[in-house]
Order: C-alpha cells, then sequence, then structure tokens
DNA sequence: TAATAAAGTTAGACTAATCTAACAATTTTT
DNA sequence: AAAAATTGTTAGATTAGTCTAACTTTATTA
C-alpha cells in the first residue's frame, strides 16, 4: 500500500510531466518546489520510488513515470477531483473551498467508495474547475482548449475550465461574477501591455495577462478550440 | 491540529471510559489492547497527551479525560458515525462494509464537510449499527435499552442495535435475516447452556449468548427498556 | 576552454510513533 | 508479611519523512 507521501510524489508527477504540455520528464528541483520540500527530500524519496518501479530515474539524471506509476498517481488525481465534484455538488462548497480538502480526501483508499461517489455524482466528466477527471481506468480525456489570451478581438468564447487554481483567481472571477460555461467577447487588446477589455453578461471589464492567460475557452458554436470554421 | 494518531488514543479513551458502563478511567493496558499497541507505547503517547492536556495521568496511575480531551475524541466518533451513515444511505454499502472505511474518514478535519454530510443525510441521530451520533456540539443521547439476554421467555422486543460490531457477527445477521427494528421474540430459553430458541419474522431459531448478549432491544410498544408497564 | 552558475547528492541530524527487553511498582494470593 | 502475579515504566533501537550544510556533477557563459 502507497503512503499519504507517496501519492503526494506520484500526483505531483503526473502533473508535471503527463497533462502538462512539453517533456514527460522532470528535475529534482522543479519537483522538491512543486511539493514544498528541498531538493535532498527529493533525492531520497525518488531512490525510493525507484526501488519500487514507479519512476525511471538515475543519479544527476531526470524523473520519469513508469506505467504503474503513471496509474497510481492518475487514479490520485481521479479520487481528487471526483471528491471537489462532490463537496461542490453535494455539499454546496464552492469552486475555491474544494481543493483544500480534497487534498486530504484523495488519499483515502477504497476502489468501491470511490467508484460509489463516481456514481452519485452521475459520473461527471469535469471538476468545479473544469479539470477532466480520470474514468474507472485511468483514462483521462481533455478536450482540446485554448486560452483566452489566444482569442483575437470581437471575437466570442465559452469558458471551459480555470488554469490557476489558486483561492484567490478563483474570488477574483467570483467578483466578477464568471462562472464555467459562461460566454466572454474580446471587446479591445491594447498592445502596449496586453490589457483586454472583455464583456462578461454584457458587463465590462479590462482585465491583464494573468487573466487571459488562465482561462481555457472553446468556441460557443462548435465546442473546438482548433480548426473552428464557425 | 491533532495527529491521527492523537485522535485515535483519544477516540479510545472516549469509547473505554465515557459511553461503556464502569469507571471514567483506564488502565495502560486496556488502552494498549484496544488500540493494538504495546504497553510501552501507551506510556510515552500518554505522556505527550498529558502535556496537551488531553488527559489526567500520573505514573502507575488511571488515565482519564479531561474536559478538552473528552470534547475532541466524541468529535471523531461523531466523524465516524456520520461516514458510517453516509457510506450506508448513499453508497449502498452494507453495515458489515463501514466501519473500516470510516476509520480512515473520521480523520478528515472539516468542520464544513461534517456538518455539510450531516445535513446531506438529513440530520440522522444513529448510524448503521444502532449506535447514536454526537450533535455537532459533541453532545451524545444514548437511549436505554437492554440486551436481548434479559428479555423473559415468551416476551417480544424491537431490535436496536448491534453491540459486537465485528464483520463475523454483522454477516452472522444478514444470514439470519436480522436488521435494525426487527422484532424478535424469545420462545424458549435452555437454562443448562443458555441456548434460546427465538422467532425473528416467523422464522425460528436457537441462538447462544453471544448473539442473546450482543443485540440491544426495547419494548416494541413502548420503546422502553425499563420500566415498561406494557 | 576555463570560470561561474545551476542542479543534484550525501552525510548527519531531528521528530513521531512504534517495538523489545529489562526493570520497577502495585496488587493479589498464599 | 512474604511470594507471586499483574501492571506499568524506562532505555535503546527502528522507520519514514523531513531538514541543513557541505560537496559534486552538469550546464551555461564569457
Ligand atoms: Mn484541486
Ligand atoms: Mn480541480
Ligand atoms: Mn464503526
Ligand atoms: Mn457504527
Amino acid at each position: 500500500m502507497l503512503s499519504f507521501t507517496e501519492e503526494n510524489y506520484l500526483k505531483a508527477l503526473v502533473q508535471l510531466t503527463g497533462f502538462e504540455v512539453g517533456s514527460k520528464e522532470v528535475g529534482v528541483n522543479k519537483l522538491a518546489s512543486k511539493l514544498n520540500v528541498k531538493p535532498a527530500t527529493v533525492t531520497d524519496m525518488v531512490k525510493r520510488l525507484k526501488e519500487k518501479s514507479f519512476v525511471n530515474y538515475k543519479k544527476y539524471g531526470k524523473i520519469s513515470l513508469t506505467d504503474s506509476g503513471e496509474k497510481l498517481g492518475m487514479f490520485v488525481v481521479r479520487r481528487h477531483r471526483l471528491w471537489e465534484t462532490f463537496l461542490h455538488d453535494q455539499l454546496d462548497f464552492s469552486w475555491n473551498e474544494v481543493h483544500e480538502l480534497a487534498e486530504d480526501l484523495e488519499h483515502i483508499h477504497s476502489e468501491k467508495l470511490i467508484n460509489g461517489l463516481d456514481k452519485l455524482l452521475g459520473y461527471p466528466s469535469f471538476d468545479p474547475h473544469g479539470d477532466a477527471i480520470p474514468n474507472s481506468k485511468g483514462e483521462i480525456f481533455i478536450p482540446f482548449r485554448k486560452t483566452l489570451s489566444e482569442v483575437e478581438v470581437n471575437e466570442s468564447c465559452r469558458v471551459v475550465a480555470v488554469k490557476d487554481n489558486s483561492s484567490d483567481f478563483l474570488q477574483y472571477l467570483d467578483k466578477l461574477g464568471l462562472k464555467i460555461n459562461d460566454t466572454i467577447k474580446i471587446i479591445q487588446l491594447e498592445e502596449f501591455d496586453s490589457l483586454t477589455t472583455i464583456k462578461i453578461n454584457d458587463k465590462q471589464f479590462v482585465v491583464s495577462p494573468k487573466f487571459t492567460e488562465n482561462i481555457y475557452v472553446v468556441c460557443p458554436t462548435c465546442g473546438k478550440a482548433k480548426n473552428c470554421t464557425c
């Protein structure tokens, strides 16, 4: 059985090498800062994870997940996102309250519990932040999306997810009244400092790249993010 | 914040000194065997709990809970029993599957979560085994009950709780088809070896004291266990 | 290519929770 | 009251996960 800590390492590796763009490998320092521990600690732990065949690694080299490591990490993500959905849908938690608690709940080991939860929630595909939920086989299907910063002036788009899940950002979105599935129209873009004027539900706001780069959107008509001919 | 282990000690102390009959104090050996650790381990831990003012204790003396220790222990029991009820009522777990999982879930710290669960479940008073659930103030109300072994021949009674929560016992009850709220009639008692003939839903069984001493019942008419004049 | 910077490792230490084995105090029995 | 049994404590060891400080390897830059 995996310890909480081992699970956190595997989940972090999935997040850093799995569904993020870029490489399938990661360095000790990056993993350490993701987990808020010192590099020395990671070196130690990675050796143990290698012992158990969850990672590929050699001294001074990069770290990557083995198939079994990736699968286990993916299940932690599944549990995390299902709990977030449960808290949000069944217990009326807001989207900025669910993450912290899910960090604990994700370590409860029971396939029956998690599949029961999945059923209770109606087999949701996305969590309250719009992130895809891995299925009971550990498979995840992430739809193509682009960030709001990639949308042209005068175009409209539909919000499908939030990239930055921090409580600060989510509360800012609440202040703006922005929710998943809302439509945003780009009114104007100031090239000089990238400040963008947008319209959400007929209300107009000026937002910075910190906003536009952290909102995932698709075409409101066809639901695609690429090659949309609408 | 309390560790899992500290919480388990406080819960065990509540169970041994709180709602069981008898003394409000307990010895190191008894606590050790309840927690499946060695007495030496308990001595150590009890010193730490005393440091934090959760127990009263002096060398070679008995252990008892302080008010704050009892309150915290009672909240662990509340969480445990609410989770058991959730698993049973919402996720269709049987009453012999809930305990083990609740042993883990009871350590998730969130007042909001637990009160949300309480509301979702309709503020239940009893868990799937018939045990009283402490309320959000940490108060518990345990109704008077007697064991089936105290019921006279030819009398009927209603099952309100199960004393032995072991999976083995619960599965035996399932085999007999016995559930909370069922009515049992004592048909005959063999004084020699205390074997008892009972009737559950018109079916007759011969059971041993291991059964009759582990089933809590009340009068089917007035719901009382003492001074019933029905 | 040599110097410097960045990234990674090692050694040694700490804490919480546990154990075993030896010992000490208390209680019960004779 | 002495012996025996029970109950509880102490000392020393172990394990997982973490840290700091010193050191080594690899990468970047001049
Ligand atoms: Mn989250
Ligand atoms: Mn999420
Ligand atoms: Mn239980
Ligand atoms: Mn119970």
